[in-house]
DNA sequence: CTGTATCCCCTCCGATACTG
DNA sequence: CAGTATCGGAGGGGATACAG
């Protein structure tokens, strides 16, 4: 269990993964969505970020064949994410407080 | 917001940052007890990670005078904490029935 | 016991260029 | 539009040694 929490926290706290989730949060978006609600966010990094993300099954791409275009969307694991970013939005609200 | 967001994310998201708040989240600790439940964690980083978390005014260091010993304790805005790491090991038990 | 100080590797990331 | 490939610097982190 110890080991699982350490992987998991570490997965989403890397660059740009939390930001990524919230947008996909949102309902799916494409590559170029993705970069523009992103500010910052190189073609390299939000590309590897979707890979890993893909790898670990929290979202999938989808391909609409009729046009050539892709969509990223979280899979039902990805989606039971909402309520972690949740904790930590709300965290903030509540830290912010207790510094008065 | 979304400037907090990242920072907060990534800060929680360190090498040990979870594991040592999770540690404190079931009472105060000294360096020594950290060390021995979190296998793997070096003195360096370990030393490291709590002069962060002081820094955030996550916990405080409590020095016993008397003797010379030197507790580690969550603040408020610390032990708030609790919900985001529940959160988590939450969303680690969804996430393995979901592939089943 | 509770750290601090170095050294140094190695990964992460940004920048840039290129592709169908 | 939606990526892939390559390079190079910065710094995170492990190992080790030392200290009050």
């Amino acid at each position: 269990m110890c080991h699982d929490f350490h992987g998991t926290i570490e997965f989403i706290g890397k660059r740009w993964m939390g930001i990524i989730i919230y947008q996909l949060l949102n309902g799916p978006k494409r590559f170029s969505e993705l970069t523009e609600n992103i500010p910052g966010i190189s073609d390299r990094l939000l590309t590897e970020r979707l890979r890993e993300l893909e790898k670990e099954g929290l979202i999938i791409k989808a391909m609409i064949p009729s046009q050539k275009k892709a969509h990223y969307e979280l899979t039902p694991a990805g989606r039971e994410l909402e309520t972690v970013i949740s904790s930590i939005l709300n965290w903030i609200r509540i830290k912010q407080k207790l510094s008065n």
